[in-house]
DNA sequence: TAACTAACGTACCAGTTCGTACATTAGAAA
DNA sequence: TTTCTAATGTACGAACTGGTACGTTAGTTA
């Protein structure tokens, strides 16, 4: 209701987002039991005392903070635009997205390895995020009976299996990246091969679905 | 030096055994600062004090779950045999024997993750884990280099991208089973499935390598 | 301008958690 | 049998950590 001045002593929404912000960060790098409230207030401008008054708890904090993350992507994946392309150059794309926004991501990719540490428990109470991430799969999934269509694609695949091979190659090289340059000294993540994976990944998945 | 009768009252070894037994289940579930220590003692038949009179403390505890659990790994890759096989076969051997070995060690898997989490700084603290990993790679690069010269593999590829990406598809499937379950309601360990996976990571492996 | 409420800050508590001081015992060695 | 030490158990403390009681202030409304 309030106009945005930018220089309010008193924003109940800008407390509550720089409280999201922090607490995504946190969570992101030190997992569930790893953050300290007190941490996370004192990187705000506000007190730890907000964080009961807005959230509840810690607990719940954690939530907003996987529900915000989850509702960000659902508008990113929503924007790739493949109606006008032939199903190779699609799936390509699909794949790109998907690399693209994982390496944006990093803290996101966090946060479903601390939710995957803790068996999803938290993620089954936000009900909200089961039919936010179809979306994703239907996309591919018209992309891929088009293929089929056209002869140009095995017709014994699945849009969520190939989903998951295209997740487990973005994912992996997020995640994994210190294991990794720790055991065969090579970043994952150096820009300089960046177009390689993003090809590969194109030629593993479309070499996969090809008859 | 004294004999294995498996009833003395004290037994160093038995309880330094235990300890890591116990603790590496417990970093594997709970992360690193989610393991409690008191628990961990508690559920083996020995006391708190012992690991402090063993390893030092909750950390040198957690590089002993770290070592060890990698060095079991360095064994388990050693058995495979591929030099019999036709490069294609052996391809999807190494692959094979990389996916049954992720599904067969989930607290492992959880441990990569934790040290992930964690920026694997504890890992870089455990030199001799560096040259261990190296086996398996050089593997692989001898069976690319075979099928490269028999003409049936493409020649730009790197041992290490292909391990990569056999490790992205195992990993995944074992490590997101929690949030994959919640948000697309799939179990990837259901045993029914597993011939579908074992037999896809195959194909895709083959079919981004073959000219 | 007085009253009212949402927003915020301070100080503190109770339970937890890692770590340790100190006492004790099993079994080997003399 | 006596001595000695590795191995083990008990009890406790200091710091940390999530959470809360209570007081204060900005800004709105009558």
């Amino acid at each position: 209701m309030t106009a945005e001045t930018g220089e309010r002593r008193r924003d109940a929404e800008r407390t509550r987002t720089e409280l999201l912000d922090v607490a995504t960060e946190e969570f992101a790098e030190r997992g569930y039991s790893g953050a300290r409230v007190d941490e996370i207030a004192a990187r705000t401008r506000t007190t730890k005392r907000m964080i009961y008054y807005y959230f509840g708890g810690k607990e719940q904090l954690y939530l907003g903070v996987l529900e915000r993350a989850y509702a960000e992507i659902r508008a990113a994946e929503r924007t790739a635009d493949v109606d006008h392309l032939d199903p190779v150059a699609a799936v390509r794309r699909l794949a790109e997205v998907t690399f693209d926004h994982h390496e944006a991501h990093p803290a996101f990719i966090k946060l479903v390895g601390v939710e995957n540490a803790q068996q999803a428990k938290h993620m089954n109470h936000v009900a909200r995020l089961v039919d936010l991430n179809s979306s994703a799969v239907d996309l591919l999934a018209g992309v891929l009976a088009r293929g089929v269509g056209d002869g140009l694609f095995r017709d014994d695949v699945d849009a969520l299996d190939v989903h998951m091979m295209i997740s487990s190659f973005c994912f992996f090289r997020v995640a994994n990246r210190h294991t990794w340059g720790a055991l065969f000294d090579r970043d994952l993540l150096d820009p300089a091969r960046r177009e390689h994976y993003r090809t590969m990944l194109g030629d593993l998945i479309t070499g996969y679905l090809r008859k």
